[in-house]
Formats: C-alpha cells, sequence, structure tokens
DNA sequence: CGATATATTGACAGGAGTCAAAGAGGGTGG
DNA sequence: CCACCCTCTTTGACTCCTGTCAATATATCG
C-alpha cells in the first residue's frame, strides 16, 4: 500500500485519529506511473486535485524572466507537493516529476467534502503547507549564505534526513537521480561549478553522487559544511 | 482604526462575511508601540498570540551557522507576519521590527475560538499563510537567479506593490527605513556591493535612497531589471 | 559637540561564470 | 553485438562579479 508514505508522514508531524486517516485514504485514487520530466502541473494553471509521491522523486520549479529555472524543492515518496493549491488554487510555479514516479491523487472537491467536518485533518493539511514553508525558509537562507559547497553540502543533508525518515536511506545511501545541470537551476550554481564542487567532495571523500545514487562517505563533513541542523523532529507540534 | 489595514488584505485575497470580520477585529487587543529593532519573537519560541502590523514595518531572519543574517521577508501595516505560528506554534525564525511600529496582537486561544465556527475565516487566515510562502518562493528565485542589481531591483518592486496595495505609495515615492546593512542580509550581498549598486541606481537615475525614503526614478528600468512581474492579482483565488 | 552608527571609496583577491572542446554513458537500430 | 547518437560529465583557460580589508566621510543623537 504506497499510500502509506502520505499517512507516515502526516502522522509524523500531527495527531490524526483513524477515522480521518481512513478517510483520507479513500480519497486517493489509483496510482498513475509517469515516466522521468514529466509535467505534473504547470505555473498558472488552476489545480482541481492534488498529487501524492507513492514512490520517485519530484520538483517544483518556476523560470525567472532572466529565462533560467530555479527550481525551488524537491519532494519524495510521501510527499503532498501541490496542497497548497487547495486553498490557491492557481500554481505560482511548475510540478515535474525528476524520476519515473507513482503519483497518487487526490480531488479537491472530495478533499473538500471530508475535511469540512474533520477539523484535526484539516489542520493537519494546513500544518502540512506550512512544514513546506519552513523548507523554503530555509532554503533562502542556504542561498543567501552558503558558498557552493556550502549549498551543495545542506541540500544533500536536507535530503538525506527527510528521505531517512521515511525510511529510504540504507548505509548512508540513498537514491537521487539527478542531473548536474538540474542541480545547478536549484542551487543557483552553474553546471560546470556544480561538477567542480562534486569533484573535490569525490576526492576529498565528502560523498560520492555516481550513477543516480549518492553514497555519504564523510557525514561530519557534509553536516559542518552544510551547517546543517536537525528540523521538524516534533514537526513543530506544542 | 488602524487594524482596517489587516481586514483591507485579507478581503483582497478572500471573500469575507461582514460577521466574520467584526468576529476578527474584536479579539485584536489594543496596540503596543514599539521602537525599531525590537525582537517581537525569536527563533525557537512557541507563539501563544500572533500580531498584526498597524504602521512601520517588520523583517523575518534566521541566522545561519556561518554566523551570517538572512533576512527571509520585510513586512509591512496590514500583515500578520507570525500568522503561520498558529498552526505551528514553533518559530523557526525571528521576528523583529525594522522601524518604529503599532503593533496588535491576536491571541492563539482566541483566534482558536472564532475559527472554530467560521469555516470561510479559517479558510482565508490558511490562504493567507500561503501567499507568504508564494512570496518566499519569488525570493529564492531571485536570489538564485538574478545579479546583485536585479536583486535589489526585485526587491524594490516588490515592496512598491505590497506597499500601492495597501495605499502606502505616493508619487513613486515610499517609506522603507533600512540600513544598507540589512539590505546585504536580505539580498545575500556584502554591505560593500549593496553600496555600490545603490550608487549606480542613484547616478543612473533609476531609483534613488535616501533617508529612509525610496524614490522610484525610472520604474520602467526597475521592472526590467528585478524581472519584475505582478503577483497576486487575484490573490490566487479561484 | 563628541560619540557611535552608517555610508562611501579604493585597492586587491577570489569564487563562480562563461566558453569551448573533449570524454563517458546509455540507448537504439541495423 | 557493434556503430552511432545524444545527453551528461569533465577539463582548461580566461573573465568578472562580488567579497574583503581598511580608511574616510557623513549622519544621527543625546
Amino acid at each position: 500500500m504506497p499510500v502509506e508514505m502520505m499517512i507516515r508522514k502526516l502522522r509524523l508531524h500531527s495527531e490524526l485519529p483513524d477515522e480521518n486517516v481512513e478517510a483520507l485514504r479513500a480519497v486517493v485514487t489509483p496510482v498513475k506511473n509517469m515516466p522521468e520530466d514529466s509535467l505534473i502541473v504547470r505555473e498558472g494553471d488552476l489545480s482541481t486535485q492534488c498529487c501524492v509521491i507513492m514512490s520517485g522523486f519530484a520538483y517544483r520549479s518556476k523560470v525567472s524572466e532572466t529565462g533560467k529555472r530555479q527550481i525551488l524543492s524537491f519532494h519524495i515518496a510521501g510527499d503532498i507537493p501541490d496542497l497548497q493549491g487547495l486553498p490557491l488554487k492557481r500554481m505560482d510555479h511548475d510540478l515535474t516529476t525528476l524520476s519515473p514516479a507513482r503519483l497518487g491523487f487526490i480531488n479537491h472537491d472530495a478533499l473538500e467534502r471530508i475535511i469540512e467536518s474533520r477539523p484535526a485533518l484539516a489542520r493537519a493539511l494546513w500544518r502540512e503547507t506550512l512544514l513546506d514553508a519552513v523548507l523554503f525558509r530555509q532554503w533562502i537562507v542556504n542561498l543567501g549564505t552558503r558558498s557552493a559547497s556550502g549549498r551543495m553540502a545542506y541540500l544533500i543533508g536536507e535530503l538525506r534526513q527527510r528521505l531517512a525518515a521515511m525510511g529510504l536511506v540504507a548505509n548512508e545511501q540513498f537514491d537521487f537521480p539527478i542531473t548536474q545541470s538540474k542541480l545547478a537551476d536549484a542551487l543557483g550554481l552553474s553546471v560546470v561549478h556544480v561538477n567542480r564542487v562534486l569533484q573535490a567532495f569525490r576526492t576529498e571523500g565528502v560523498l560520492d553522487f555516481k550513477r543516480r545514487v549518492v553514497t555519504l562517505r564523510d557525514l561530519e563533513r557534509i553536516v559542518e559544511l552544510g551547517g546543517f541542523e536537525s528540523v521538524e523532529e516534533d514537526g513543530g507540534r506544542a
């Protein structure tokens, strides 16, 4: 049951009665398989449903008027990357698969109906969209205050933590099928420089980024370089 | 009635019955005057109330482990900059006054009580927190894709638009009492370079940043430099 | 009118971008 | 099974935007 990832993540952040969880589970439509680089929703679209990542990766991005694409965030199994579309409707960015992915969908009308009578669920979803914003703020700090290698280390560190919470890290190694060009778009760097940073990490034994798989060789250094600090340990719960 | 700014902003983004607005107005406590550079809430705090800016400016910031402070956003009259504290409770960043400011406060318990029976209001607040996230995403694009002057132009352009929506821009001129050092922290640049950019803008007749007041001399250029595009014209309404 | 914060300048250094070309990998079709 | 192609990665040379350091000028304020 791949919906479990989503449930797991929600319950990591909010207390939820079983009944609410069941109601939510019931409105997730059958899974759809999508190849990599498929646009799920486009900036400007009016959303009528939101998507649940069952497996694989997705990313949100925007292109600035300068023509450069900025990747805003990466999403993993369990995430609902366009949940904010429920209240906002109009998408302010694109959502694309990074790898082949299995997606579930939740129709907005159906979701509205079930949260109407379930305040705890409504609140949990609100919190979920705000935890998203927490990551954006951290990303701003990352872009604004760190050097190229620091940014890269931070990205890997954050990803590792989120994947670990979903049980997707084994032996300090995880799947992350991304090109250096997309890394560059996420970090606000040039492809060439991303390559240089990765090379350095490899030769210095910090981490290895081969064949869609990241291997963390010196977690200590990564945490240090990325100035990474643990987040959402309690999901901000009171 | 300085609460009107907040009401005005909410209604710009969401349809709200008069009754809801009255209920909301009723829970805003009397205004408190704060001098500039006063910390309103600190990272790590558990919020029990949220604040409404009646007049003046505030900013949200985080310090990265490198010791550098990153300013995440600026807030103006009408904003509720820590609204996300209602569902999240634990603050992930600081909130500080940029200028002397008049603030109102809304107790969380009181707010919970009034939104419990007013779904439209609850939804409006949810949307408000998400519009905040829209701005964060744009800021990520700004930091990740633009040059120093582009970032500066974008900041000014965004601020102008938000101030204009609150009726705080006259003759392409508005109050913005900030030091170059804080601008640097917001833009991810050094103070020296911020100074250079501002100098250039001044001599090229793009804009003037004197004595806490910004004068836009060539809006065309600013929009062009900042690649600024209009947002929240409809607040994302369906 | 000092005292302190802020703004401004100049010289210099260096991280990251750009350009261009060469390798590697991974598919695909014959 | 190999040749070919296309995308992605890697390298090297060179440029330049932005940071750093340090000194000076200007504001602001009690």
